[in-house]
DNA sequence: ACCTGAACACCGTTCAAGT
DNA sequence: ACCTGAACACCGTTCAAGT
């Protein structure tokens, strides 16, 4: 069985097969992602070039099915519906969360989708000169809220008397609850001061 | 050599060896430590219990250097004063996010830290049942920017035409100042929101 | 063209041996 | 008590061998 008729793998099933087990929490590496297809560690190199061609096949996979369309939306519609969105693409994959944000982004599929996101500022009046900062803080919220929602349920767990943090943790809502709840008090502070700024400038 | 006369090693030398590799972006395992500290692997195990250990050696000492001690200053300068010191702390060891955020917090100087602020809000006026949230949100932020900062000069690199995305990338500010100005505007909102929430409450 | 098996340099961890 | 060396099961990667 030296070479099969039919190819067993092809990029897009490799990293289909990574995504799936980073979204367990599994770890996903080349001999994990074999192991997973059946198949030896070996043979991946048939169809890719390592490790990190591995993640940005992730990546794409990732962003293509996480991706906002913004569909004659509002603006600010828009861009809660792309925080929700990476919000729990990132909550999805913390593990990836490293790999992804420490790259240029080249991808086209991405381009394209903070190409739209872009646009959709500037028709709403966003001067050009704030548009990569207003998407960087975008960004940012999702990104820290994703994490937030992937931390454990128990974040603190004081073992020594505290002044405040004790009194504050008892009978609190915690994990998702709590994690959601962050979330809808971050992405109204954002949007708000958005709006804020957008009718300051106009 | 079998046994030295005085030890060569400790948790906190253990400790501060990772910690200086993962801000140089090196590599920060056992070995990898060993290494640093002249000393054979093996060595490590009659200090601390394995790799997860070192991790919250390092979360400890991490968090003592960059903690923040709340002077007599107004609550919203100590929320600034944090924010800025947390996300220095992210940037300067992305590596170690996903190590940090995946775990529940037990270090005493890291939930003495926390009760400090959880004591500055609730001083301030804050509800009681906010202040969590409201930690979380500060967290998420600092996170966010922190990795923000980390990232590439530049972030996105389109290869095919654009909409809008080319045309407001073409001469915009990259690298730290960008990054310096979303973490501005995204701080300023965040204190907007909480000195507006603030006043509604009381 | 595409999968295998052996090989290499790594990794974290255990444990008996030495002082 | 504390460092060493050998050993184990892992990891990513290369490459000749097979069809």
């Amino acid at each position: 069985m030296a070479r099969p008729s039919a190819p067993l793998l092809s990029p897009e099933i490799i990293g289909d097969a990574g995504l799936a087990l980073a979204r367990a929490g599994k770890p996903f590496g080349v001999n994990a992602i074999a192991r997973h297809l059946g198949v030896r560690p070996s043979s991946l190199y048939n169809h890719v070039d390592g490790m990190d061609e591995i993640v940005e096949l992730m990546r794409g996979r990732l962003v293509q099915s996480y991706r906002v369309h913004p569909g004659g939306g509002s603006w600010d519609e828009v861009v809660l519906a792309v925080l929700r969105s990476h919000r729990r693409m990132y909550a999805d994959h913390p593990l990836l969360v490293p790999l992804l944000v420490g790259k240029t982004i080249t991808h086209p599929g991405v381009i394209a989708a903070y190409d739209d996101l872009a646009t959709v500022l500037v028709d709403a009046g966003f001067p050009e000169s704030e548009i990569l900062t207003v998407i960087a803080v975008i960004d940012a919220f999702a990104i820290g809220f994703g994490l937030d929602l992937a931390s454990p349920d128990d974040v603190w767990q004081p073992s020594e008397e505290t002044r405040t943090l004790g009194r504050v943790l008892h009978g609190a809502a915690g994990g998702a609850e709590r994690a959601d709840r962050t979330f809808e008090l971050g992405s109204a502070i954002l949007l708000d001061s958005l709006r804020a700024r957008l009718a300051a400038g106009a």
